[in-house]
DNA sequence: GAGCGCTGTAACATTATCGTCACAAGTTGT
DNA sequence: ACAACTTGTGACGATAATGTTACAGCGCTC
């Protein structure tokens, strides 16, 4: 399922001076990555091992995080794990390096939410090939362009909603669900929907869990007539609407 | 004859009344789920081997096979490649159970045709989300185009309903009886027939809520000349008509 | 490590809707 | 016209769906 939400800080030009993550202990390895991508137009960011990483990806949310599958300490497919639990780093693109040609190894860093994986050695080309098509691949997916409905204003590049000219303050669940809802207005979604669409496909969440944040999006629309604007459709689910 | 409203509701979920077979050699796991799906409101069958299974789904064509990845004689693997193999039984979808949280065990089990799969301790909550999304990617999709009948309009994406431009309010079930009838002109239908095409096959409910349920809908539709619309057949049952 | 904001869930409160009944009203056949 | 039957109608608990509040956990900031 599409999950418009990749959150991190994607502009529409993302292929051309991305910022990329390596997490590699090798140094030797490390700066030869560094140093193409460096030709390909990207900043590349380094981290030796997956605590330095866990930190760079939550400070600067990199567009695309490579990742060896051997580190020091924590291991690649740990800190893969990590980053896709974490709320802010989950959607963040990343890419495996697997020292083997070993299936396990290529599967379980594909199982465990990594995009991609690349097999050492790999060519320089492989490499580029591979690191365009991941950030293509998430690009189109990103909305980052500011949602008007009504009197309601939604900006996901700045992160900030306003109501009727004055600004509003959402909790990041909050924000994405008034962003889905003010996307597909109209409509009427189900509780499962808004779930897949917003939380995301594999979460296992209380399904009333939804009518929870429904209710706390509404008090925070509360100073314009949001009972409206929010409506609950009985039997069927809830709905963004211009109409009474 | 075709049937929109088969046990699904049109817009709600549709993950109710499906037959789940459960292959578990162990009797404890195996009562716990068909206890437990049978709360989910599915019916269970179970099989304590492979060969078991496989004769019961070539029997019964459940409409999901739960399969525990240890089983006496055939290891749950080669029953879901015989499953996937087999023409008939080709598209049953299948979750596997996976005793320990071994990553070759998973990938094994998803790269032979499973279609999900669940590591063994597994809360009763997951099991029940994994299930629920498995068939609700293979439930077909109701169609939610919209209706138009003499001066009714019917949307069931926005789900509204408006009588010569100016909106009603339904609930759920007069909802779903317009729209079946309005997808189903001009033709006489049985208060038997109404109940099973919108209430759904097996519900035991008396045939008169069926006319309570009419009358709720026409003087919903009053300020419309509904009563010419929506006309008794005595002895046989309504029709949705355009003729006086 | 204390404080803070956010989240998911449970528990309780509140409605909306449902299914059924009893009876009224209408229809049919004789 | 009368009985036998079918359908309309209004009322009424029961129930399921939603609103609302409170709370405990978690990660983050300082």
């Amino acid at each position: 399922m599409e999950n418009i939400y990749r959150t991190p800080s994607a502009h529409s030009e993302v292929h051309l001076g991305a910022s990329i993550l390596v997490v590699e202990d090798e140094a030797a390895i490390q700066e030869l990555i560094a140093l193409n991508l460096g030709q390909a137009g990207h900043e590349a960011v380094s981290a030796m091992d997956a605590q330095e990483a866990l930190q760079r990806v939550r400070d600067s949310l990199p567009d695309l995080v490579l990742i060896d599958w051997m580190l020091p300490g924590m291991s690649g497919i740990d800190l893969v794990r990590r980053l896709r639990t974490n709320e802010r780093t989950r959607n963040v693109p990343i890419i495996m390096l697997t020292a083997r040609a070993d299936e396990i190894d290529k599967l379980a860093g594909l199982e465990s939410g990594a995009d991609d994986y690349i097999t050492k050695p790999f060519s320089i080309r492989e490499l580029n090939a591979r690191i365009k098509a991941v950030l293509r691949r998430r690009a189109p997916q990103m909305t980052e362009d500011p949602v008007n409905f009504k009197d309601l204003t939604l900006d996901p590049g700045t992160h900030r909603v306003s109501v009727k000219g004055s600004e509003i303050s959402l909790g990041p669940t909050e924000f994405k669900l008034l962003h889905f809802f003010m996307t597909h207005p109209e409509r009427v979604y189900s509780r499962t929907q808004i779930l897949d669409h917003v939380w995301g496909d594999h979460v296992f969440i209380e399904e009333r869990t939804v009518d929870v944040h429904i209710r706390r999006l509404r008090s925070a629309l509360e100073p314009s007539h949001s009972d409206q604007l929010l409506q609950t459709v009985r039997g069927a689910g809830y709905r963004l609407t211009a109409l009474p």
